[in-house]
DNA sequence: GATGAATGAGTCTTCATTCAT
DNA sequence: AATGAATGAAGACTCATTCAT
């Protein structure tokens, strides 16, 4: 388990690791190749021996990350009908995919303006739009069921839970005192579901 | 035509604006001296009998913003005693506050981790820490008196609830189905006292 | 008319000028932005105050080169009814316009597959295709009219008569018992109209 | 499977073969080793087993070229006294030898700046004088005994002829209307001895 | 105040080559 | 013989900044 055959695919995970967590630092372009490189020990030009180009590092991360995420909705989806579990659901599912996927939030926040712009990224779209519709369908359902308020603007409270759930995530690990990723759930359900007040 | 220095306080105010503008909208990096002169009509070159340097003009938006928050701050709490009343006003003049200054927050966001390693910028982390405590003071009063839950974490509070209110801002103005910065805040706010369920 | 107005434009076209010599000695390919700044006495990076990348120069010279081309055949055809001097017309005017455009024909000839994979050097391919079909019908309709053999394959004709033409432009100027270009047309095209032979 | 010297001489040789195809098609500067050992089926450090460099693979491409033109003129000129048949056979001994090296001609037309001011490829000039030698001495004796114009000149038309005829082989074998080597040398013989005139 | 030319450091990327396995 | 990882030098291009005019 320890020293396996260290293949290509191994050495070439073990640098998008590395790249990532430049990325999630300090945003993907202000990260350079050499740094990555740096980071691995070894010369930039050298990073091109297994990825093609910069972006191909971003890519790798984000589409990972995206999958993951879709994933998680829509097994939460299909395994309840209640509209409330769904969204309990989504959200446990989110925090457990967005902790293993730091690097890939902080670029979609950091540089979003220049991924949705090039064509390659163009899933990234896809993907928010069906993040959006699972959100809103179950949002709404819950409204008719009487589960959640009738006057919630569906869109307007994905849109707040989405980038609610988000945050934590850009949390630096190396701030002093840090929560563990349950306490911060369930602070953040708390205060969604029964706000602050006694 | 008046007034020159005043013309010149003017031109120069503009072109700040300007650069937030875009600083917002691709993040303080990612946006060029020559994006700015292009905005501004000029020639790159032409900016430094403005500035002496890019970072100068961050300074000006960063600090500006800061002010204002921390003003905001401090008359929040000086004016009433009841915590509940203290952090729905510094609920409130954040909004006010962080919508005349989306440049900075997103820079801020963006770039922390650019500006907070340059001691120029020392500021930003003392700023930070005022507004950490004030809301810390402010919910560990409200546990004392009884008008927050006991079991409230005022730091992981108040680190979730700051990132919240920041979310807004972030949203591009040019979200077609744009809601009003009131729309949003009530949104906010009702989701924090009261929770999505019915 | 010694020391004009020294304007941006003259500055741009001696710099082109000066690429245009390295191309022409090297090839485009294997002229490096650096040697064109180095024979301009500048840094690589500041040749990019002129031109936004060496292809546009490359494009300059090219299509200057090829609307020159162009112009002088057309203006050939339309001069005379005559085959024979259509032909001998579209020769002499080949000779100017090659002797003004060496760079550009030396690129062509070493780099016309760099040049012709390109969409934005698409005009190449067109150019060529008008200027085949001008000698075509030249030497088509001189066959009709009896001035030249019937039996000549018009299109063979035409490849070996163009690429005739354009050798002596690629011989260096450095070569010691350097030909004017009129005793080299001369040659040319004595030889070609009479051949070797006593 | 037999010998295995002769195998490893024969992958040798099919892998020059290979690599002056691609030299003939872009250029030998514009060629990567990669490009080469794609061509192969390896990888391009593999390559370094059979050379020790890229330009190893030139020179040998090269040097066999040159001993082939030069093994051809000098047996030209031995085989008889008269000069017309001499050049004639010089003529017909170089379509032969060029067809058999049309990446050797490619390289050095198109990449004989890099060559000829390397001192491992000096034997480039050597050869090129002795070629140019040989077609004067015919031409200067086909003047004194009155089989040639006297009013040629000598080194001109050597200049003109000999790159003349070796136009034909850097045009592609893929052009469409291809014509056959036979086809062309009767094309340039005709135009060379009669002109294009009725 | 602005221009236009230039700098110099840095960015991503390419490529011939080396070498342990 | 070949692989796969790496090197190091170079290539095209970017950008904040300077400065004479």
């Amino acid at each position: 388990m320890t020293t396996p055959s260290k293949n290509s695919s191994e050495r070439r995970a073990h640098l998008v690791q590395l790249a990532g967590d430049l990325f999630a630092e300090k945003g993907f372009r202000a990260t350079t190749v050499r740094n990555i490189a740096e980071a691995a020990g070894i010369l930039s030009g050298s990073l091109y021996h297994h990825f093609d180009s910069k972006e191909s590092i971003g890519d790798e991360i984000l589409s990972a990350f995206l999958d993951d995420v879709l994933a998680g909705y829509r097994s939460a989806v299909a395994s309840t009908d209640d509209p409330r579990k769904a969204i309990e659901e989504i959200v446990r599912s989110s925090t457990a995919t967005l902790s293993r996927h730091r690097a890939a939030l902080t670029m979609l926040q950091n540089d979003w303006s220049y991924f949705s712009a090039q064509p390659r990224f163009g899933y990234l779209r896809t993907a928010m739009k069906e993040i959006e519709q699972t959100w809103v369908e179950q949002l709404e359902r819950g409204k008719q069921t009487g589960v959640f308020r009738a006057d919630l603007d569906a869109r307007l409270v994905y849109r707040l839970l989405r980038d609610i759930l988000w945050i934590p995530t850009s949390w630096r690990p190396s701030k002093g005192a840090g929560w563990s990723t349950d306490e911060i759930v369930d602070g953040l359900l708390r205060l969604l579901f029964d706000g602050i007040t006694a």
